[in-house]
DNA sequence: CCATGTTGGTACAGTGAGTGCAGTTAATAC
DNA sequence: GTATTAACTGCACTCACTGTACCAACATGG
């Protein structure tokens, strides 16, 4: 944990030491993670290597798992962002599968080769079972709004956000695993869940 | 934790004795969790509450969280071997629609409180999404059985194994929330991912 | 340009979950 | 009756995570 002083803090300004710290934190958590194993990784292990001390660590993600996922917030807004935008469309369901087939092109080739790892370490994997729960609390939302609050709308919206994030992510899961094209798969399953015939082309919404 | 020496082992043979301390175990848990809060609940208190010492608790449950759902190992060979009974069936989707929701008839009252405790207590909604990945397995597995074992065909498995407990998880929890019929929406929602009609009666299949 | 509040970080001490190990005792097998 | 073995125990340990008090660098504004 080097020593009790550490070099006379980097000119940078304070909110960007906070983001760079943040940002080296992630970045050596997921390194030792592939190299070690998630559970041969101690939190200490990576504060040291980010050049930070433990009780630092905590002060960024809650959790060492969190700490594999660090733009996970970011990513849950922009996903409310997109699916909220202005653009009039014909019904929530036909929206909400535009959206979430549009998000795998912006999938970075990075991301998907951390999946490779989620597959194999089960507590990331529970992990990214916890974050997909903010992304289901986006659809559901983002359904009410459209069908109501009465309770039995309430109940589907939350059981049809279940079920399509639980095909995206078994999906991406399962086709990381076999190197099988993700999205295809996922285009044809949201297709016949969500009433639409497959494979029908994005801009016919 | 009592005194070093516990009252001389009542007249129980070995295995009745081991069913018996677990029992013990996951009824103190559950009952202390409803009252005290998990967090505040400690398993030093739910082994002292069940006479024995806290080592032997992590004998029978791998995790504090674990004790909350102890016959999850028993339900889910029971879900498997319903779902892989002999019957002929016209098609394994349908044959799943007609397992799970069957599932919901013999689903007792406390099994469903116990869904109003998991939506209050994160850490029990996790615990509650990993073990429903035993189902997904074997769900999984059975359609595998079906459909070949194919990468896309196991992809396309997964995915659906995955959106269907996700539906029926997202639906006891929404529905224990508000004291709605948890088995008409599933049987809905259910139908239309599937592909079956809306409502058809089990006999029809 | 000095005073003052704020922010990111640190040290330290503690709690509690979970594990490895080396027993003990009582039911069971031989 | 002796040998095994299954359930359980105590102890010592690791490590994730938290509360508290503190510090030093920066920012602000008079």
């Amino acid at each position: 944990m080097a020593s009790t002083k550490r070099e006379p803090h980097q000119p940078k300004s304070r909110e960007l030491g906070r983001l760079e710290t943040r940002r080296s934190l992630g970045e050596h958590a997921l390194r030792l993670f592939r190299s070690q194993g998630f559970e041969q990784t101690t939190v200490e292990e990576i504060a040291a290597a980010a050049g930070v001390s433990t009780r630092t660590f905590f002060l960024h993600f809650p959790t060492k798992a969190a700490a594999a996922f660090p733009d996970h917030g970011e990513r849950v807004e922009d996903f409310r962002a997109r699916l909220n935008a202005g653009a009039p469309f014909v019904n929530p369901l036909s929206r909400l599968r535009s959206v979430l087939l549009a998000g795998f092109d912006t999938t970075s080739p990075s991301r998907l080769t951390r999946y490779t790892l989620l597959s194999k370490v089960p507590e990331l994997r529970d992990e990214d079972a916890r974050t997909d729960r903010d992304y289901e609390q986006v659809i559901a939302a983002f359904l009410v709004q459209h069908w109501g609050d009465e309770p039995e709308a309430v109940v589907r919206a939350n059981a049809i956000a279940n079920a399509v994030i639980g095909v995206v992510r078994a999906t991406l899961v399962a086709a990381a695993e076999r190197g099988i094209d993700a999205r295809a798969v996922t285009s044809e399953i949201l297709g016949r869940m969500l009433g639409m015939p497959f494979d029908e082309p994005l801009h016919s919404m």
